[in-house]
DNA sequence: GTTAGCACTCCAATACGATGAGTGCTAACA
DNA sequence: TGTTAGCACTCATCGTATTGGAGTGCTAAC
């Protein structure tokens, strides 16, 4: 069977419907509220053959139909499309700029969460691939070493180390400098043993401790942070009892505290990275995560620096507001490159 | 009339039972589970009296007793004390030496969570009591300034700073020592006016930046942070359904993602401060925050330093297991106290 | 191909009675 | 005077019927 227009049409207004309403919509309703001028009657038959070809089932025999997640999946890649720019022109939100990179996600979490009224989580960016502008160590006292990290994007990490024996005053300067040397401007990842080896010839002169010492803050900077995931506005979930009892979504809820299986999402997410401004859709059963199969997820990317990149994601019911939230995503996009590009310049 | 000692075993008696079960505790179960050798009619007399004292009530005409917050709070006072010990002993829990504060907290209300089952949270330390360990300038760019400071604890703060004309890398090298000579061993509250007036007389030799500089960075110093606060284990309210419907849990978990009124919690918190081990115990309608007042919160404040203190509360249903919440909270303040006085030695 | 009509299904709401836990009260008892 | 047995009464809860209505599928006519 094929998906002719006016069966298109329908299924289109069937998804509408239940997007607003969140019933299963039936017959009369689609024969009422469109411009196509068929009675309810024929309006069933082509409800038959849709449902026949996955798009739209019934919970019951003697009720309306609802999307399937096959359904949802062709609305948003074929019907969607139209009228986003007035959704977008409405949403009033500012991200602020302020110098900690943590508060402008937590501001960009919540913005959405609020927005939409779902959940909303984000990555900090990967800082794998992130170069390192500079690197400070001071002595907190003669058996501890702080080290101070300054990433492009102007994202500072810190490392407190525990030294074996007490190093001089004088050595820390010149640690400083060749550290600074060496590696400013490398990324993380391009920090390797060749270079620890050239490294370590250079502070020859120095003790068994500074070539120790210079192991571990290697190891410093390269230890796998795991990255850190905000998430705002969970409990809109509960809102939306489609999404099960309360055990059901208790479950859910755990899971986005816990932050459990959001780092699958983001794996997947950077796989699947293309396609229309890599914003992603995943349905039900697309989920990467076991725990959302109920729900529906949108993710994003953005980009920090060059390779350097974040997820950000929503997470509702399937029967969310598809439009709206792409929208607000590419805004909240929009605002943080602009965000990022100013400090590019501004550097 | 007069709460004598048949009472009190009873009201005992219904309290115990109904945390265990969470039903209304009828005069048969009472009559069949203590040992005072008395008929449930004997005991239906003693609850009727219980009652107009106000220790107990219906929820309706033929159903048994359920505490009200002031008998809880008589089973708190009174009652609870005794056999804490063996509750103490099971709890496995330990927390990890980590460098990062931060950490360290996060570890506490996930254990604390995980083991009563209750929400918890913790705040940061308070750190205006906090001394500075030492500050460290470092120049980004010519036009930014990235200034770390090392609290007491080994808290690390840093900001970032721009400067409205170049500063030269000797000037920041001598800003570096005049802050660290004037600064070093203070707490933030008492860095004031004067201090900074003879910096700034001591620096005269410098540049009207200079200046400048000082005012913004002791501004850095000082601003209020609003005090980080980590919670965990918000969604273990939805395990108990007499905390309300589904819209009322909604209500307490936002509260709880949006940190809502905690600072209240705090505030009453530092105040009530004293007696038993400081911890404190809020039964339903005593809680400082209106959304809780279903719920009862148990606090208690810890101190990592000298006057540098945080709070941490578990949040449950009004019957909850106070025992082994406040054996809990000791067993955690005590590993906490610990790991900050080892902190304190190694220094 | 479309539509009107009708029988049929099944959920949701409502009402109803039975059940049982629990009380309060009274009268008898030690 | 305190304790207890007995009994009538209350009320939430649960299962069962009953009903109403929304919606479908099918058939026959247009």
């Amino acid at each position: 069977m094929e998906l002719d227009e006016r069966k298109t049409k329908i299924l289109n207004a069937i998804i509408q419907t239940y997007l607003d309403t969140g019933e299963p919509v039936g017959s009369r309703t689609i024969s009422k509220f469109t411009d196509l001028k068929l009675s309810s009657a024929t309006i069933r038959n082509e409800m038959s053959d849709l449902e026949e070809m996955g798009y739209i089932f019934q919970p019951h025999t003697s009720a309306g139909r609802i999307p399937t997640d096959k359904g949802y999946r062709f609305y948003v890649d074929n019907l969607m499309a139209a009228k986003t720019e007035e959704v977008v022109r409405e949403n009033e939100m500012m991200v602020q700029k302020v110098d900690k990179l943590e508060q402008i996600l937590k501001q960009v979490v919540r913005l959405l969460a609020s927005n939409t009224n779902y959940a909303s989580m984000i990555t900090a960016p990967q800082n794998r691939k992130n170069k390192l502008k500079f690197i400070q160590l001071s002595s907190v006292d003669e058996k501890q070493l702080l080290a101070v990290m300054m990433l492009e994007g102007n994202i500072v990490k810190h490392k407190l180390l525990n030294l074996d024996e007490p190093v001089e005053r004088e050595e820390i300067v010149k640690l400083n400098l060749l550290f600074n040397t060496y590696l400013q401007g490398l990324s993380l990842q391009e920090i390797n043993m060749e270079l620890l080896q050239n490294m370590k010839r250079q502070a020859a002169e120095h003790r068994q401790v500074v070539s120790d010492l210079i192991d571990t803050i290697v190891e410093a900077i390269q230890e796998e942070d795991d990255t850190e995931i905000y998430t705002s506005g969970t409990t809109n979930l509960l809102k939306y009892p489609e999404l099960g009892d309360r055990e059901q979504t208790g479950q859910l809820l755990y899971a986005l505290e816990e932050k459990q299986g959001l780092s699958e999402l983001i794996a997947k997410t950077a796989q699947d990275e293309e396609g229309k401004q890599g914003i992603q859709v995943y349905i039900g059963s697309e989920s990467p995560v076991q725990s959302m199969k109920d729900c529906s997820i949108v993710t994003a990317t953005y980009e920090l620096e060059e390779g350097v990149q974040g997820t950000i994601g929503i997470i509702g019911p399937k029967r969310m507001d598809y439009r709206k939230v792409v929208s607000n995503l590419e805004t909240v996009m929009s605002q943080l490159d602009a965000i990022f590009k100013k400090d590019k310049e501004e550097t």
